[in-house]
DNA sequence: CTGTTAGCGCATTCAA
DNA sequence: TTGAATGCGCTAACAG
């Protein structure tokens, strides 16, 4: 607001009538006389006017601003989120408010109240790694701004979700690897106290039951310490073709510090083992044709979110139970390079 | 703004005080007693007050926001220059509102529009496609506001830019693909008009020179429509090794569907041919390892507009020239398999 | 159909 | 150090 802009005040003033129906005219009241209509839109058009929308805002106590939190805006599955978010809040008519937390906890506070003090009509966000409790939303609730977390699960009930189907998706990529001919197929799981990994590997133990593999409790990798992890996954692989032909990897974390030890060594993951992963990891890292899937299901999920943060501002008056859509997540898929 | 929120109002009258002296403690001007300031602070934790920005910022004339738009956000490129100049304006206490134009003139001139009633401090853009002139940035010029165009050239002088200098990546690639022992070096271009290419070709041109390596006119494949070039292309790369054993590849819609060309024929472009490719473009299609060096080039260059245009804002006052920085292109490298 | 009046929530000038 | 008064630019209720 540097060089003092036109108000509807002097476009009143220049056409001697009064402000408030330039305001009519150019919200496109009714009640308005199609001729000085004409005539307030066209001397606004001289004048270069460009309507204020913070006094707007102000006003009519709406923003028509979605506010978005996530992680990390240059991992692809969160830049193609967002960018479904943003192509459909544009279409209804809503601007974004785009904000990373950097998986930090107190960034994600901070900027949970920059949104706040902006007066968002929705927040949608994919919470922090550190998040462990969700006090910091407490003024969201109270203020009765929808909220809707995605992507990551939170473990409180009473908000909004749309998720992956993690059992769903567990089974579907053992059952793919199975089809593919593979025996021996290791699953690269997380922490065991999460649900996420739990259902995956629920997922992973029933496609392997119902085709009579036997489960071996060795195949399956457990990390959470990024480093070692990997190494240990790594050295799994190398011992490859005895022990793997196939790998449901459901934890990139590890997937991508084996890669790192592997390149060290300047192995590459073997082509005959086939891989299968899920569209939200930054598994590009170990797949090479990830994008496009991973582009698709973010942007999807953003679409999907949208939408029903959309339905919530509409319906802010009536008080509506919170809803959680669970999504059948798209796979990434290296299938073996042999036909086994 | 569902449940009226509390205002300053509410705190001064629950004190007992004037809602001005409520104004003073909170933005912790030092007019005000340490006594009352500590009283009003508790009653506004209290109370659970947010500051309204948008009144704060309708009467202080600055929105502390950046507006951004980017072709489309999904970009790595892209998503990785959002993420440093979120994470820049974040720091110096900026929000960033982020738009893309999804390549088409009509979007952003609406997008550019809604920045302008959303009064942001400044706009920092990449250019669409569709964009040949600059008419719609003329109510931004008027009303002074900085304004800064990156990696996308535009011909109009006088606007900030922040680009990658194009004559030295094509000529740093060109050297490189040289002392990987190159001969034949293929040379994917685009439109001979823009200057872009142009200063690429000329670094090609140079670096061939200084080695001795004659320059062939057709080893240098210009496009414009994606999917004929692509065609030519992957033909001419078909025919290797009898004439190519290096890509300097400065057009990644070409590549990109020379890549699906040879995809569908289940032809993938031969290990042993050495490429090189800018930072800029979305070349991890061709290029595996590409991503980390993208995501590095454009939050570089996303932090060095953000700067640029916080230090404009800050002399709002003094006229300043417009400022061209030009950056040294990382390059994107797929060497050989076979040491030639 | 148009004008008058008031106020959204805050920051700031002027007085006290 | 505090209070009173004003207005940022806009919209909406009410009156005519």
């Amino acid at each position: 607001m540097k060089n003092t802009p036109i108000t509807i005040h002097d476009i009143a003033k220049s056409l001697g009538i009064d402000s408030s129906t330039v305001s009519r005219a150019l919200n496109n009241s009714d009640r308005v006389s199609l001729k000085t209509k004409k005539k307030i839109i066209e001397k606004a058009n001289e004048l270069g006017y460009q309507r204020n929308i913070l006094a707007s805002n102000l006003r009519k106590k709406e923003t028509r601003t979605i506010g978005v939190i996530v992680p990390r805006i240059s991992r692809h599955f969160f830049s193609s989120a967002i960018s479904g978010i943003e192509e459909t809040a544009f279409k209804a008519g809503y601007k974004v408010i785009i904000c990373q937390s950097l998986e930090k906890l107190e960034r994600e506070i901070s900027l949970i109240n920059t949104l706040r003090e902006n007066r968002v009509d929705a927040v949608i966000m994919s919470i922090s790694m550190e998040t462990q409790n969700y006090n910091h939303l407490d003024g969201l609730t109270k203020e009765n701004t929808p909220m809707l977390i995605f992507d990551r699960h939170c473990n409180v009930p009473g908000y909004n979700n749309v998720l992956l189907d993690d059992f769903m998706g567990g089974y579907e990529a053992t059952m793919h690897l199975i089809q593919q001919g593979c025996k021996k197929i290791a699953h690269f799981s997380g922490p065991k106290n999460l649900n996420v990994y739990k259902n995956r590997l629920k997922g992973y133990k029933v496609a392997l039951e119902e085709n009579d593999i036997p489960f071996k409790e060795e195949l399956v990798i457990n990390s959470r310490l990024m480093k070692e992890d990997g190494k240990e996954l790594a050295q799994k692989v190398l011992q490859y073709p005895q022990k793997i032909d196939g790998i449901f990897c459901a934890n990139d974390a590890a997937a991508i510090s084996a890669m790192q030890y592997l390149k060290k060594k300047k192995v590459k993951i073997p082509e005959d083992i086939a891989i299968v992963g899920f569209s939200n990891e930054p598994i590009s890292a170990v797949i090479e044709p990830a994008l496009s899937t991973i582009e698709q299901s973010g942007s999807e999920m953003g679409k999907i979110a949208t939408e029903l943060v959309l339905k919530q501002i509409k319906n802010k008056s009536i008080k509506t139970e919170p809803e959680t859509i669970v999504l059948k997540p798209s796979l990434i898929i290296r299938d073996s390079s042999k036909k086994i």
